[in-house]
RNA sequence: GCCGGGAUGGCGGAAUCGGCAGACGCGAUGGUCUCAAACACCAUUGUUCGAAAGGACGUGCGGGUUCAAGUCCCGCUCCCGGCACCA
């Protein structure tokens, strides 16, 4: 026995410390929550977001793990074949800032790390299947996100473009639409800039489609917010392609508009300043003029560019255009409020309609014509509301009165049986962009040869193994530092043997972790990225967990990659994560911790101080699972209360292990079968904060049961203890299983099984009907569960307080709902 | 501006089928134990009137439906999150 004992008392103290060391041992050695893949249970597949590993965990990992740990471990109880693995996204540029400035390669920070952070994990008793455990950053893994890369390349889904991109002056890299954040880099905060770059690109765009189509399948069980943010993302919007002949130029160039309905009031035409289309119509004589503009809109940042107020900006080109509805001749300018990557980079401009239109046109002098009637009263300028159309006829078609929603067929059968344009859906999202010109990534596995072009290194050349570069050698200059390594880029060409290069970027680390859940399964196989079998038996994970930040960026990926493996033959379904649970967010003092503010929170304080199990049930007891919450609301010193008294409950069971709790205490049995029913609930509506306040209810009454109850020999007592102990086991795994032990069982109280509530003692012998005057509370009654309406009314008939509140009233009219309730109707 | 979520005691939160508002916990107050303190345990704890019995009020605000509304409907206010010159 490692317990202490009071000197006092001579009773055994709730030696926290104690308890986690040996359990932690005996867990060890049984590895209770392997994975057994054998077909003698259901299976189920929980993943956590898989930790980057900068330093120890901190308070956001353990809430996150806490909460995904109950419902691992609800499974087990249940005799479920879990898999809960664990891995680290270990790519990424907070090891290579970290290297640089010590002069080292990243690995040695990154495994130094995820030591510490596996350490912590397997303290903190998280249920993982540890031999599942793989790194992003594994040559053994890293090998694959490169056969995944080649695949798309095979299946064109992989491609390489010039485009302007989005560029972080801080990082020295590119990065993708979804990292900038307000015109800023997510990552650092720098004021990102344009850059025309060739990079490589995942064309995510294939699937926009799909991937909203296929959100119908998550509704309900992913969060809300989630799906809309993902919607909003992916930006469908309907409308049509519309082509306007620029005088000088045979092509014709098409605009996008979702507002077909208002092209005769289109009495400009802009393109984007920075679109190549720009340069190609500008007249001669505006070539100057348009050059220093555009000098000018490259330097800004976004943030200047989208900042509130600003004037809109732009120039004549010089030619113009004719408006196939009307033929007008319109004036054509170069803008940067029209974005080169949307649509066609260039629109039809309808400043009665449209306010960025309206801005620019009172700006430069241009006319605006109103083709909706805008509604009474109606004193603002461009007008975006539903209408009848004005002003919109010509030989062949009028439009005048129609609503918008009609005006806009009507135009579009139109411009489609003139050729002018079409009905279209045009989406924002755009193509993911996965180059960086950074170090610590997985290096692209392509070759660039002067007489085959770009080679894919043949599959059985993968790993594209990095140079060990050290230190400076890994500065960010604006090429990629693999660059620099010069015996690595030179390498002979695998289609003609010639003298070749390498591709010197690397990849972004969300392609790393789009991908890696296929991986857990067959984590140490070498021969191929994923076992298609195994992932069939074990996919789709069931239940994702995670923060709301990756609700874009890593889902998003992760459902593109899922998608075009599945069309490649590879997988058997279309969606990763079945289920996703967002945990809120750890705050402190009404902000996020930060060291700025001084407010962080230690997580391995904490637990020095209260112990893992009360971190861990004071996270899962803070609230709904999804609600953020703030460390000084809480109470870990309330969880140590709480669970000593569990604890102790277990001591004072005088009954053998194996009683027959039938011929126990009916009300303590009752009550006990009632949390089992009720806790079953609550777990599967993941509500696990009212988990906890039930098993608090039970240790409470199992209290008084052994106090001034039956005692403590009563069978039903130890039925209690025990329920309590399982209950515990998903919360407070220490506690649970030292408590199990001194009950008298073998462990691990992990695996006991999840209680079966009685349903006779589901049953009420009797059940409190409230009767009501007028819909006021005016007095309780208790009786049978199975009382006839006329007799719960002539009761409620017999209260005194009833009585009283009628007084002289005359009785309207009765209202019964055996057996909980009577209402007296009274005027 | 658009989209999503929310507002319940001193605090975190319960009440997910329209039927006892405030479960459970924190904090607070009083008590038991102690030389004392801490721990632990017991009791009280929505506001208000009342000595008490008992009453009135009460779920962001204003209306409505209903025998009955935290819950449903209409109109607001405020807070949090996301998106935003996306044609």
């Amino acid at each position: 026995m490692s317990e202490q004992h009071d000197a006092d008392r001579g009773r055994p103290t709730y030696d926290v410390e104690a308890i986690q060391t040996k359990w932690q041992k005996v867990w060890a050695e049984l590895d209770p929550f392997k994975a057994r893949d054998d077909d003698s249970a259901e299976r189920r597949y929980l993943v956590d977001m898989f930790p980057y590993p900068s330093g120890d965990l901190h308070m956001g990992n353990a809430e996150a793990w806490a909460l995904g740990d109950v419902i691992a471990r609800y499974w087990f109880q249940q005799g479920y074949d879990v898999l809960h693995p664990i891995g680290w996204d270990s790519f990424g540029l907070p090891a290579e800032n970290a290297a640089i400035r010590r002069n080292e390669n990243p690995v040695v920070w990154t495994k130094a790390n995820i030591e510490t952070q596996a350490e912590s994990f397997r303290r903190y008793a998280i249920s993982f299947d540890w031999s599942t455990r793989l790194h992003t950053h594994d040559p053994e893994y890293y090998r694959w996100t490169q056969w995944l890369f080649l695949k798309l390349y095979e299946h064109g889904l992989a491609y390489r473009k010039q485009s302007p991109v989005n560029w972080c002056p801080n990082d020295q890299t590119v990065l993708a639409n979804e990292q900038v954040v307000g015109g800023k880099c997510e990552r650092c905060g720098a004021e990102v800039t344009k850059r025309n770059l060739t990079q490589w690109y995942f064309r995510t765009t294939a699937y926009n489609q799909r991937l909203l189509d296929d959100m119908a399948a998550l509704e309900g069980h992913w969060p809300n917010r989630v799906l809309t943010m993902q919607r909003n993302w992916i930006g469908r919007s309907e409308g049509a392609h519309v082509d306007f002949l620029i005088e000088g130029r045979d092509q014709p160039v098409t605009v996008f508009t979702t507002r077909p309905d208002t092209l005769f009031g289109a009495t400009f035409f802009v393109i984007a300043a920075d679109a190549p289309l720009a340069a190609q119509v500008c007249a001669d004589e505006q070539r100057e003029t348009f050059a220093a503009y555009l000098e000018q809109v490259r330097r800004a940042t976004e943030i200047e560019r989208l900042s509130e107020g600003r004037d809109k900006t732009g120039v004549f080109l010089g030619v113009h255009t004719i408006n196939p509805v009307n033929g007008e001749r319109i004036p054509v300018y170069a803008a940067d409020y029209v974005l080169a990557d949307y649509g066609t980079g260039a629109i039809m401009a309808v400043p009665a309609q449209d306010q960025r239109d309206w801005d620019f046109a009172k700006r430069f002098d241009l006319p605006i014509v109103r083709t909706v009637r805008p509604s009474e009263g109606f004193d603002g300028e461009a007008f975006t509301g539903d209408g009848p159309a004005i002003n919109s006829a010509n030989d062949e078609i009028s439009l005048d009165g129609l609503p918008v929603d009609e005006a806009k067929r009507r135009t579009i059968a139109w411009l489609e049986r003139k050729g002018l344009g079409r009905g279209t859906i045009n989406y924002r999202l755009r193509d993911w962009l996965i180059s960086r010109q950074r170090y610590w990534g997985p290096p692209i596995p392509i070759i660039h040869c002067p007489s085959c072009g770009e080679v894919p290194v043949p599959e059985d050349q993968l790993p594209v193994v990095l140079p060990e570069l050290k230190g400076a050698e890994m500065q960010p200059k604006g090429v990629a530092p693999l660059a620099s390594a010069v015996d690595w880029v030179n390498v002979s060409c695998p289609r003609c043997n010639e003298g070749a290069k390498r591709d010197t970027d690397t990849m972004d680390t969300f392609v790393d972790s789009s991908w890696y859940f296929l991986r857990y399964p067959t984590p140490d196989d070498a021969t191929q990225p994923f076992d298609v079998e195994a992932v069939k038996r074990w996919g789709p994970v069931d239940q994702y967990v995670g923060g709301v930040e990756h609700a874009i960026l890593h889902l998003l990926y992760a459902r593109f990659v899922t998608k075009a493996l599945h069309d490649m033959g590879y997988l058997d379904f279309v969606e990763p994560f079945t289920a996703l649970m967002n945990q809120g967010e750890v705050i402190n003092q009404g902000k996020g911790m930060s060291k700025s503010l001084g407010n962080g929170v230690d997580l391995g304080e904490q637990i020095a101080a209260y112990g893992v199990d009360a971190v861990r049930l004071t996270l899962v007891f803070a609230g709904p699972p999804e609600e953020d919450m703030d460390w000084s609301d809480l109470s870990p010193g309330g969880s140590v209360r709480f669970l000593q008294r569990a604890w102790r409950l277990s001591g004072d069971v005088t009954s053998e292990p194996g009683t027959d709790p039938a011929r126990g205490d009916d009300a303590l049995r009752k009550a006990t079968h009632k949390v089992i029913s009720e806790a079953t609930q609550l777990l599967d509506g993941q509500r696990f904060n009212v988990m906890v306040a039930r098993a608090m209810e039970l240790v409470n009454a199992t209290r008084k049961a052994i106090d001034s109850g039956p005692g403590a020999a009563d069978p039903a007592v130890r039925e209690a203890a025990e329920t309590v102990a399982i209950v515990l086991s998903l919360v407070a795994p220490y506690t649970a299983e030292e408590m199990w032990h001194r009950l008298g069982h073998a462990p691990t109280v992990a695996k006991a099984g999840w209680p079966v509530a009685d349903p006779a003692l589901l049953v009420e012998q009797t059940v409190t009907a409230v009767v009501q005057v007028q819909g006021k509370m005016r007095g309780r009654l208790d009786v049978p569960p199975d009382i006839s309406a006329d007799e719960l009314e002539a009761l409620a008939r017999l209260e005194e307080k009833v009585i009283r509140a009628i007084g002289d009233a005359t009785i309207r009219k009765v209202i019964v709902r055996a057996p909980k309730l009577v209402n007296f109707v009274v005027s």
